[in-house]
DNA sequence: GTCTATATATCGATAGAC
DNA sequence: GTCTATCGATATATAGAC
């Protein structure tokens, strides 16, 4: 039974592991899956991986520093998915594809999911975080973007409104009304998901993606509404 | 070294509060609302009350006891502000009021918000929190439902009649679409408010509300497109 | 890169005195 | 009802050996 230890049987001496850092991720992922975020500790994971309880600060900083890591393998993820929500060809259809995948991930990348939203990791010191968030951010804004402003002065940079008009720049208000309403509906929906409040099992998580999809076409549909 | 006497001068005796149980509920909320639930603990809220560590343990059995109660008073706090939501006209109109103060609650009450979400607790273990939580969600799903069955029973109370609801009664499920659709939504903007998204002080909460209003109301207006 | 050993904390919870 | 005293568990993080 070779299996039950890892890749020494030769040496006796200190452990080596190959790859100790993108262990730490792994392990850190299991353990938030089983036991969440906030009963996580950089002990368990040692213990789990059996090196040393001391052995993680040769690769990070500090926990935060590991979640931080977490953080940015999550949002890569998540990335992941954009190619394919970019063929859909409208962009209320690319943005009812992208809140099902949201939801999708939620429920299959629960760690992840929660270390997104739970983590609480100081912004400041962590930029790479930001950066891994951004395609996905980008992504969803261009989405709401085409649909708020889809004639043809789309990258059009002054949307000199009409005098008789109800606002100065209408356009960027309607999408950032839209843009928060789908956010939150999205969110809410993977949130609701989690907490069992669809069930359990994969049939759950597809009513959960499926609602969350009419919901944004919904909110797309009545966006006059918004403000 | 006896030199730190807290409060009591005139008895030598041991120091009673006047209620501790109450005390400790309070402190919890600051407690939790100064470092989150995740870090609070017994022996903090003990010090900072000047009692010994042991003492809340004559009125709650463990952390999660306490935290129970905790729950409770959100709950009671929340129910508070439906007799005046109950006077809007419209079930519309009132489930976007509705909408407005779980908002508003979200941002006033932040540690209470974040027990009701986050505290973790056994369900089974304590159905006094079930029971708070009761008043709240049936005045929630009686607007829905006057909704989605408009016709007839409008005007009857309708507390706790079809508990289960999810019978083949078409009118049942369009009232459950919607229910889900307008609980994501407001939970997701009273999330994206407290996490800064609106920015800080009294105007991005009343943005945050109105905004999930307007979405409650654009939801409502297109709850044919949701199943 | 990992280990051993350790310093430092903080916590939950209990027993028994008053 | 509160106190003192305490046990046992667990955590983060550092120092120095190999």
């Amino acid at each position: 039974m070779p299996s039950t230890n890892r890749t020494r049987a030769r040496k006796a001496g200190p452990y080596h592991h190959g790859d100790l850092r993108a262990a730490l991720i792994d392990t850190a992922v299991e353990l938030i899956g089983e036991r969440g975020v906030r009963n996580f500790s950089m002990a368990e994971a040692s213990r789990r991986l059996g090196v040393a309880a001391s052995a993680p600060y040769a690769h990070f900083a500090d926990r935060d520093a590991l979640l931080a890591a977490v953080k940015v393998r999550a949002y890569d993820l998540l990335a992941a998915e954009l190619p394919g929500i970019r063929e859909v060809p409208d962009p209320a259809g690319r943005l009812a594809a992208l809140t099902r995948a949201y939801v999708r991930f939620a429920a299959s990348s629960r760690a992840l999911f929660e270390v997104i939203y739970q983590a609480g990791l100081d912004k400041a010191r962590y930029p790479e975080v930001e950066a891994a968030e951004r395609p996905v951010t980008d992504f969803f804004l261009a989405c709401v973007l085409a649909l708020t402003a889809p004639a043809g002065d789309a990258g059009g940079a002054a949307p000199a409104s009409v005098p008789g008009a109800d606002g100065p720049v209408p356009d960027g208000d309607a999408a950032e009304y839209l843009a928060t309403a789908l956010e939150a509906t999205a969110h809410g929906h993977a949130v609701l998901l989690l907490e069992g409040e669809f069930g359990d099992g994969p049939q759950a998580v597809s009513a959960a993606a499926e609602r969350a999809a009419r919901a944004t076409l919904a909110l797309v549909a009545g966006r006059h509404l918004l403000r």
